[in-house]
DNA sequence: AATACTTACGGTTAACTTACGAGTATTTAG
DNA sequence: CTAAATACTCGTAAGTTAACCGTAAGTATT
């Protein structure tokens, strides 16, 4: 019977999972401590032996190996983000039902994250074309200039984002095409910053 | 249970792929020792042994072979490919000195795959443009209807590959766009089928 | 018999793990 | 509300190992 993990203790596995992800060797002791803030490795080596203790990770190798911590929990194997519709510029996002997910290159593995896939050639002015995925994180903030998944009066688009004083430019990454602009009487809405698009051949 | 490896071993597998890539044999040890900048051939030879003994590498042939090192293809933890060179259309590929490598999605980590980054706007056609990259499988066939990097008259090209009885036909992605023919008067050579591409926003 | 290469050995340093003792918050039991 | 247990933090220091260097002898190829 495994202890319950406190907050703490499931952000300290939650480190050690994404260095792994990202660096494919688990982060060393310094390297959590500076992460989670503290100032001494003692604290490390205490929650280490802590989760050790309770069956939550464990050490591979001899002792005394380095980066040698793994997790026990079946970790899943290829980085995933869930599929959650089809994009299509000038019409909503249409919801996909059944959850299916896509393989994404591990950094992009986050809770926030999700994935479309372009429908149409509606977007080939953003150079997105049939077929396409974009990787978007969810977000309703976005800083000027990163590229967004807007709803403008109902209707998808992707574009990059540049807020002026009285309007909104949102800017084609083709440059033959207008820019659009959005004031006060438009509905305006961001889904999300667009991280990664890619195509399978 | 494999060791995972630090990010110096992860870089020594990329030199020796990237290698053999390139010029189609391992890299002799003065060679890494050049690329690395280590000073000393036991440094080169220390990683050698321990990659061996972690199961990342294999010597082919007896003892003292030349060039004998050999990947052990595993699914590495953080898929990488090496990134080998620059791609515009209508030039030759540009090769890239320093040994980058990119992440990608794990099902394309392959010892005969790699890497290009596309320069300029030139591949606009097939809907590439500055800064995608894309992952091709370096191979001289190709099966009709696969997209292929290809250098005609020594021009990089990015397009759909269909052999005809004649000639060849090259089709680019976007149908506004004209077909290449090739007949026996051009020089035709396939450097590659394309996987996937993608962009970092 | 020279050249290009692999393999071996011993030594150094910085990075890393591990141990220990003690102190402070936070939760739980009475 | 108060004591006691538990969760968490600190600082330091000893012990190990990964990652280097230099050199040199052994082995195949030309």
């Amino acid at each position: 019977m495994k202890k319950l993990l406190s907050t703490k203790q499931q952000q300290f596995l939650d480190i050690i999972r994404r260095h792994v992800l990202i660096y494919g060797q688990s982060p060393s002791y310094t390297e959590i401590m500076d992460v989670l803030g503290f100032s001494s490795l003692g604290t490390v080596n205490w929650y280490v032996k802590t989760l050790i203790k309770n069956g939550y990770l464990n050490r591979t190798g001899t002792s005394n190996s380095k980066r040698a911590l793994t997790l026990t929990e079946t970790h899943s194997v290829s980085p995933r983000l869930p599929l959650l519709g089809l994009i299509a510029a000038g019409t909503p996002i249409e919801a996909l039902e059944n959850s299916e997910s896509v393989e994404v290159p591990a950094p992009f593995v986050h809770p926030d994250n999700f994935v479309l896939k372009v429908k149409g050639n509606s977007m080939i002015n953003d150079n997105i074309e049939d077929g396409d995925y974009i990787i978007v994180r969810k977000t309703q903030a976005a800083e000027s200039g990163q590229a967004v998944v807007a709803l403008v009066n109902g209707e998808a688009t992707l574009k990059r984002y540049y807020p002026k004083t009285n309007q909104i430019e949102l800017h084609p990454r083709n440059p033959d095409y207008p820019v659009i602009y959005i004031n006060e009487t438009d509905n305006f809405q961001i889904n999300g910053i667009v991280l990664y698009s890619f195509r399978e051949y």
